[in-house]
RNA sequence: GGAGGGGUUCCCGAGUGGUCAAAGGGAACAGACUGUAAAUCUGUCGGCGACGCCUUCGGAGGUUCAAAUCCUCCCCCCUCCA
């Protein structure tokens, strides 16, 4: 695998927003081909959230194309971070993590990571390495390199601030401490979300302020969740997880707008920008259905996980489903102690897990979302007799096969 | 340390003694329409075998026939002054 300057500069380039800077990105890579040293390649990932989904996955792609072109991967798991709390100030209270916690998430971490990467070149740091040996002299060396007003520079600061939200010190502290992982890491260069611009540049300044040679800051687009609108979040609940069944990923996917659908093309398919380019014109001229491009972007998706055969097994029970309108494959069963009598049906809703309440369940009968053996149950007071088994269907997609004894 | 503003249901945000399970918006869910699209429209949106009862408005007490609303103490957030 080699690869001229250009091509690598063209790779990295492809999808990212801002590069700072170029001049220097291009000199370290230069460096790394003349003296075979690869580059340190830099990606922080907070250690409470270990369920990767998509909007990660463009981060990991684009550590992926680094790898490609032979540099070393550095995938730095901010435990140390972690056990102080919470960085964004978004959750309250945010219970500490212990360091079993951050053990077993490290390597579901792993898990994920190496659906895409190559575990043989990439190496796993946890900051707490250098970072629990810091002294509070050295912490506020560290804090002394910053000023509040240049911290207020950042918008999410900004912002709070201006709202009269509550910003605390601790949080001051998490740009620097950031960018320090860098000079401990000597890292050449840093890859993160547009969010994360400005911590990726504390990077630099940091690093100078150690008399080392800035890294390089390279940002990627942050993906939106399914809704189109909010980033991809596990909060928000708008997200595609990475270790989701083939299924649900595939579902997931013919959900999305047709807008979306292009920025996921974009942002996640391996389909080179010019034929993006020309599927957007084709959709725009009705040469071909916005439907088939979608099932083709699900089929990709959910290929990268679980291999092109179950992608198209997805695909076959997703048709099923909802276009003949027929049931999947897999509905949950379960089986019910044989009670006295009948079962009124909003209890065994509620026993199935279909709904949260009674109530709920009477809600849903009314507005006709309940059928039993596909037939729909209209009475909130229909009980049900326990002898054979039962298919329930609520809403869509909610279904239980019911047997007693 | 002083002065002032604020904490309401998943989120934002009205509500200053009964008509409050609490306006409005968002999210979510269901139905219609569809490509499970998106958008739109309609409805639902604390719990309870239920036209009644129970639990909710930062926390704990109290006043009252009656409190999210009044009083006391406490906790938390923000602003200004020091």
């Amino acid at each position: 695998m080699n690869y001229t300057i250009d091509e690598q500069i063209s790779l990295i380039e492809r999808g990212a927003v801002d590069v700072v800077s170029r001049e220097d990105l291009v000199r370290k890579l230069k460096k790394s081909s003349e003296s075979g040293v690869p580059l340190k390649i830099k990606t922080g990932f907070d250690p409470t959230a270990p369920d990767l989904h998509l909007g990660h996955t463009v981060l990991i792609q684009k550590m992926k194309h680094f790898q490609d072109i032979g540099h070393d991967i550095y995938f730095l798991i901010g435990d140390f971070t972690g056990m102080i709390g919470d960085p964004t100030g978004k959750s309250e209270t945010r219970k500490p993590l212990t360091d079993d916690d951050v053990k077993r998430n490290a390597e579901t971490y792993k898990e994920q990571i190496f659906k895409i990467l190559d575990p043989e070149k990439t190496k796993v740091v946890f900051n707490s390495s250098w970072l629990g040996k810091l002294t509070s002299y050295d912490m506020i060396k560290l804090a002394s390199q910053l000023t509040v007003a240049r911290m207020l520079e950042r918008e999410d600061f900004r912002v709070r601030f201006d709202n009269e939200r509550p910003i605390s010190i601790h949080e001051f502290l998490y740009p620097l401490i950031q960018g320090y992982d860098s000079v401990a890491l000597e890292a050449d260069v840093e890859l993160g979300g547009t969010d994360q611009l400005f911590n990726l540049l504390m990077g630099r300044d940091m690093q100078r302020s150690w008399n080392q040679e800035p890294q390089a800051v390279i940002t990627m687009p942050l993906l939106e969740g399914l809704d189109g609108v909010n980033k991809m979040s596990k909060s928000l609940g708008n997200y595609i997880g990475i270790t989701e069944q083939a299924n649900d990923i595939y579902g997931k996917v013919m959900s999305i707008s047709d807008t979306l659908m292009l920025r996921y093309y974009e942002l996640l398919s391996d389909m080179s920008a010019v034929d993006i380019e020309l599927l957007g014109g084709d959709l725009q001229d009705g040469k071909i259905h916005p439907k088939d491009v979608k099932k083709k972007l699900a089929r990709e998706l959910t290929a990268r996980f679980y291999g092109s055969e179950d992608a198209a097994k997805a695909e076959e029970s997703f048709e099923q489903v909802f276009k003949h309108h027929g049931l999947p494959e897999n509905i949950p069963q379960l089986n019910l102690e044989k009670a006295n009598g009948e079962v009124w049906l909003p209890k065994l809703l509620v026993e199935a897990g279909l709904t949260a309440s009674t109530s709920e369940a009477r809600r849903l009968i009314k507005q006709q979302a309940v059928s039993l053996n596909n037939e729909k149950v209209l009475d909130t007071e229909y009980s049900v007799q326990p002898t054979d088994d039962v298919l329930i269907k609520v809403g869509k997609r909610r279904f239980a096969k019911i047997s007693f004894g």
